[in-house]
DNA sequence: ATTAATACCTAAATTTCTTAGGTAAAAAAT
DNA sequence: ATTTTTTACCTAAGAAATTTAGGTATTAAT
């Protein structure tokens, strides 16, 4: 069983935007199932987030229990694999959250550069 | 007893932004009260973050306990102000911080603009 | 007088994440 | 051949941060 030892200084920051970036990477990816996402984030991320099991599926969970996703089972050999994919509600969903994660980025920028930053 | 009604959506996503925000706040603005630093948050970031006082304070404390902060207290008239000012520990915890959240940033950028946000 | 604003705070509950597991199949390495 | 690593799902206890919902008291405004 592979742990991982390096923990990235800014997975605290992920707090809060990790349904952002579910939401959004199946809008670009289609369906896609758990083991993939944790990879794609790192990947996309070039190293940057490392999303831990833990936490991951907890939230898929929740998305789909709100809506937002659906799932569809399939057997590789004899291992199962569950895909998740958006629903209408969850495509929606996306575009809000990136929107405002958008003016949540603006906002930050108008305290930390006060100056430079102007409206 | 002033209660805010309306929350800025974006509020969820300060989750983890909070003390990069206060110990950036402090470092521009010198010694702050908490009441002002409410205020100050909400003008600066043109009403998109409402921090709440149950947030900000144990917050507040926790950056004191941590040696990041230290606090004195003055009297106007009867009422109790207490200024909190960054130590020399508070500033590079600050710098350290608002690195952190740039990177973060971009690599936000790179999950929801994988074309466009190339390294 | 009463309400609103200034100014501090705490505590219970909720949410979210980390840590630390468990199960099992397939592939790779020894 | 067997051990390890990778693939693939998951849960549950604990920690951390925030929300919600208060409490106290002074000063300013209506």
């Amino acid at each position: 069983m592979l742990r991982y030892i390096c923990r990235m200084i800014t997975n605290e920051l992920l707090k809060g935007t990790l349904k952002t970036i579910l939401l959004n990477l199946l809008a670009e990816h289609g369906r896609m199932y758990g083991y993939e996402i944790v990879q794609k984030v790192r990947e996309q991320s070039n190293g940057a987030f490392q999303l831990t099991e833990g936490a991951l599926y907890p939230a898929l969970h929740k998305l789909e229990a709100d809506g937002l996703l659906v799932t569809e089972k399939e057997m590789i050999g004899k291992r199962a694999r569950k895909y998740y994919r958006l629903t209408p509600a969850g495509s929606e969903a996306k575009a809000t959250k990136v929107t405002e994660f958008k003016a949540f980025v603006q906002a930050m920028q108008l305290l930390l550069n006060p100056k430079t930053a102007a409206g």
